[in-house]
DNA sequence: GCCCCGAAATTTGCATTCATTTTTCGAACG
DNA sequence: CGTTCGAAAAATGAATGCAAATTTCGGGGC
């Protein structure tokens, strides 16, 4: 049930040869460099703050420097990474305010996407939707913290899809990738109070996008997240003050 | 043609005396090249569809394909260029809808900055926004078209910096960018009606700034975009200076 | 006369190489 | 004994070189 994303990263694809499928795979080699790449520091391979070792990922990957340092400069401009001038490339280290920068943007950006999904939404995915939310419902009695974390992504997910709006949906992606490294200690199993709110805010989206109301699903989204963000840790994954480990 | 060539290559504090101050300088030069290329496309020399020609742009800017390369690799990860594999890359040409999604986006991130920026406005910032709403309207009773745009893109430009929210901002400046290359062709001076109307936006936008009100300033500013794409011509630039259409 | 096929030329993508910088390690000095 | 200076080692940034693909241009076939 665990998101239903394409994930052709491996992990391994180093040496190995590329004997399976290339046609598909020849279509686009630096974005498949891109995306492995991005996974690799995404899932938390690497330590936030450490240096990014150019020729250890050369030698994992199976390629030169070259296309390796064109994707790191893109993952730089994505905000995943920062550059330093002759010093390399460090994972980026979110601080607690630049978090709540990022959480904010989140927010707008699924109030937009709740807008617009409003306009043009079809009954089917609507229906989709509801259908969603009552699985999530279902998991909260059950308390399956699991089951309802996949239903709840699913049904964000379904809103930025029902947007219909690629640019929107990529620029979400990143930020989601910025943001998947920060680690939710406050579960909602020890915070019930949250978890109940959270439902309660879900009705309220739910509610909205049966009629419709493109502003006010905005306005809930936004709070929605706010809240989130307010229940989220404000601490990174792997504090690692000076782990620059080699 | 006299070109305002950026060519700093030329002495790009490589050779002799080290010992100035080229810190700052040196800080980031394939940051300047990027910023360079960024705006080279960005301002129109290239035709929308047109192939980028590499070995052209090297000798422009003094450098060799390499650090090229890198840059249009991230430009790609903006939306600026379309990176056909093994067909190098093309000027992203704008379709109808694709326009209207960037404007929708746009509008998504205007509204979620004024909703941060009622949070956090300060007095002096909002008083700023005020005087420039009131130059804004002196130029629109003037009929002085120049003045108006300048003042209208402060504002706004305020706005978002008011939001104090960094990748709030580069978002903005990323979408601004693609955007950029848009006629438009319904000038406000013969488009009357529509100039009173934004008009009459910005003093809502302006009330509600000063009420703090960001929910409200947030619709108005989504909505406040949607009318002025819905003012704008569909229609891209017109093909550039230097037109390489092939 | 038009279309299709094929080789040369250009272009792309990546690997390799080179100069410069940073970092590390060791020794001399205070 | 701690500090600092300096040279070796590693890493970074950019240029060049090379194989593969594409585009272009010419010739042959229908």
């Amino acid at each position: 049930m665990l998101e239903s994303a394409p994930d052709p990263a491996t992990d391994a694809g180093a040496a190995a040869a590329p004997t399976g499928l290339p046609i598909l795979a020849v279509a686009s080699l630096h974005g498949t460099l891109l995306a492995n790449l991005r996974d690799y520091i995404v899932e938390g391979n690497l330590a936030p703050g450490a240096r990014v070792p150019e020729r250890l990922l050369c030698e994992r990957f199976g390629i030169s420097r070259t296309p390796l340092r064109e994707a790191l400069k893109v993952l730089a401009s994505e905000g995943l990474i920062d550059l330093l001038p002759n010093r390399g490339a460090r994972v980026r280290q979110l601080g607690a305010d630049e978090m709540v920068a990022l959480f904010d943007v989140m927010g707008g950006l699924e109030a937009l996407a709740g807008r617009l999904a409003c306009e043009k939404i079809s009954d089917a995915a609507y229906a989709e939707i509801e259908r969603l939310h009552h699985e999530m419902y279902a998991s909260y009695l059950r308390r399956d913290l699991h089951g309802y974390f996949a239903c709840n992504q699913a049904i964000h997910d379904r809103i930025v899809r029902a947007a219909d709006n690629e640019p929107l949906a990529t620029t979400y992606a990143n930020f989601a990738g910025r943001l998947r490294r920060v680690r939710y200690s406050a579960n909602l199993d020890q915070n019930r109070d949250r978890w109940g709110e959270a439902m309660r805010e879900h009705e309220e989206i739910l509610d909205a996008l049966h009629r419709r109301a493109g502003h006010e699903l905005s306005d809930i989204l936004f709070r929605h997240l706010r809240n989130k963000r307010k229940a989220a840790a404000v601490r990174e994954a792997a504090p690692a003050p000076d782990a620059t480990e080699g």
